[in-house]
DNA sequence: AAATCGTAGTTGTCTATACAACTTGTGTCA
DNA sequence: TGACACAAGTTGTATAGACAACTACGATTT
């Protein structure tokens, strides 16, 4: 991350750089050992503290793996990990110069049921917020929105403006996030969802269910369709 | 992450999990000062150093921002970044216990058009290698894979066997990987791909189109389809 | 041959100190 | 009032040294 620094980098960029090089050049190939501490010290003529950070950020990145007692060794790299970043959806039209604005279809206190009681924790059939919006980008529709919230994590969670500040952006502020969980499928939207997202129920759409946790409580378990010819998660992977 | 040691802590550690007990119960909201390197120092009896290891890893981990001569934030979570792994298919498929089988639908070498010489960085309508597979799970179709590879990054390419070893897997031993990236986006599969993976043809689809990169080469262009039914893509994310 | 021990080498952590680079606020000077 | 200089506080980097924890390997003993 660095590596495209104008200026000359720290000691132990230029230690990190050095690795890097001859890992993604493949003259050093996984599993083959990585210069131990002491001799990248004397190469370099830096202090084991500067080399011991190199080779851990290195670990860090999943360029290297190291063993205490035994050494230091190139990754085997037969994984690409990228960061999906899930942004709140506002944020992500706006960046784009274009204008993000939402069609409220519900939004009530309703009795859960005990499957969804279950799924948020709840005491059996206890009161649930529900929502439904339409994210719309410059008029058109591209995410349909279903998510209920425990009213533990977010009790003012009704109380919101939703066509100026979105459910993910509230919860964001009100249920601090500690965990969360997700899975994206494909499949064909319901007809109501075909509907209000203007589709034919014939297009295939992306399908994002997540359930994210605040403290001690399940937070909100959301779903999220979005249109496939009018979405896509994109991302990039850098060694 | 070492928050579930039934060990000790390392000093670092302990000041890490004091900060971020306080962020994820609200406590220290995004915007907040974190408190200071000295004060922190102070407050656990430890050195500047490991304040210093404790905070810059939590700048890692998104949890916190620093500013050279201002001082340390909480930072601003409005996204929730976590890390999508992608995996060599036939591990995984192993790994759930299952058998990974291959069709090879196709394996040869074949002039590029220009789109595609272009797409690859090759001169105009260079030769390029080209394999169609399907992958199965326990004898179920769950992935057609589209590949075009440049002979450049993986001259012995067309010589594996691709029933023995997965051309992920051969790239990935070839031509040390130093940058990919992807997208994912739901649509139908064609006629053919739908023939291959024994769906309907109005059934949605997973779809990801990857490019990676291999020193100076473009080493490969695929696209992979999933039936919407067999396959998800899942990750988690913990603060 | 098998089990044990010891030692050299490696990484993991921590300290005390130092200087550099940057930000912010305050006070001075024009 | 505005521009500038300065000082205090903060983070960024780097050092030399120390001890702990662990691994791998050879030598010794059984």
């Amino acid at each position: 991350m660095a590596s495209t620094s104008s200026t000359v980098l720290p000691a132990y960029g230029r230690v990190k750089a050095f690795i890097k090089k001859r890992i993604s050049a493949g003259t050093w190939k996984p599993g083959d050992p990585v210069p131990s501490e002491s001799v990248l010290m004397v190469q370099f003529a830096v202090s084991r503290m500067t080399v011991n950070r190199a080779l851990r950020e290195l670990m860090g990145e999943g360029l290297v793996t190291r063993v205490q007692g035994s050494g230091s060794f190139v990754a085997e790299l037969h994984r690409i990990s990228s960061t999906l970043t899930i942004r709140d959806i506002h944020e992500e039209v706006v960046e784009r110069g274009h204008v993000h604005t939402v069609r409220v279809l519900l939004a009530v206190a309703e009795n859960a049921g005990v499957d969804l009681a279950q799924a948020l924790g709840l005491s059996i059939d206890g009161r649930v917020f529900h929502t439904q919006l339409i994210h719309l980008e410059n008029g058109v529709p591209i995410q349909y929105e279903d998510r209920y919230v425990n009213p533990a994590a977010a009790p003012h969670y009704l109380e919101t403006d939703f066509t100026q500040i979105t459910p993910t952006h509230h919860l964001l502020e009100e249920a601090p996030l500690t965990e969360a969980s997700y899975s994206i499928e494909a499949c064909l939207p319901s007809a109501l969802e075909a509907r209000h997202l203007e589709i034919s129920v014939g297009e295939a759409c992306l399908v994002m269910m997540r359930r994210t946790v605040s403290g001690a409580n399940i937070a909100s378990v959301v779903r999220l369709v979005y249109p496939g010819s009018r979405y896509s998660f994109a991302g990039k992977f850098q060694a």
